[in-house]
DNA sequence: TCACTATATGAAAGTAGTATCATATATTTG
DNA sequence: CAAATATATGATACTACTTTCATATAGTGA
């Protein structure tokens, strides 16, 4: 067994929870969503949709579980719910991967 | 409509291999093949799989999913097949996630 | 060649994620 | 209060991913 293979059975959880963020942006809608929100804060719902050219409830779904998982915050004006991301520190996954040349 | 929101349309099949990747990666499991594969190059599925206290099966077919995204690469010699990472830059992901406080 | 080991394969079952639709809720305006 | 609008919700169907198991393949050495 290798020597640091003890640390990455340790990291279990760390693992876990890397895995489920990146489950949460693992989706080309919300890959355009996070980058429109990092052009732009604070869309509506139909802001978003009207964008991408993309169904209301849908991108409702979309929007949620991304909240949910800590990814965008909202908050809510009248009628309107207005998105942003929690961290625009999350974009650099984009980056990142369009610097990778795996997907050649 | 927003200004860059043209982009983001055209960009769509940029968004669409990310995912592609992301969802290739967005598992705990693999997650740990590639901080292994990171720390040590040239890991047999067997050594891989004691690592991680994984069956060879599931293991086998996480490596070839892998593989086949350019994740991975792999030779053969004699029995074992040895497994590396086919570019560093891919744990980049992890350290990225790692840094975003969304996961909190 | 036979037995052994390492890895791959493929089918089946199990689980999770995505899309769609109908409808509910909440807010605003007349 | 009724109508209109924005968003959320929940059920269902659909699709994709993961795990498990049994078995195949391929290389090695007696």
């Amino acid at each position: 067994m290798i020597a640091e293979a003890n640390d990455i059975k340790i990291n279990k959880e760390k693992y876990e929870k890397a895995a489920y963020i990146l489950k949460a942006v693992a989706h080309p809608t919300r890959l355009a969503i996070i980058q429109l929100l990092d052009i732009q804060d604070n869309l509506t719902v139909n802001e978003i949709c009207e964008t991408l050219n993309c169904e209301q409830s849908l991108i409702s779904h979309h929007l949620i579980n991304m909240k949910l998982r800590g990814i965008l915050k909202s908050h809510k004006d009248g009628l309107n719910v207005y998105y942003s991301l929690k961290e625009h520190e999350i974009t650099k996954l984009l980056s990142c991967i369009e610097n990778c040349e795996c997907n050649m």
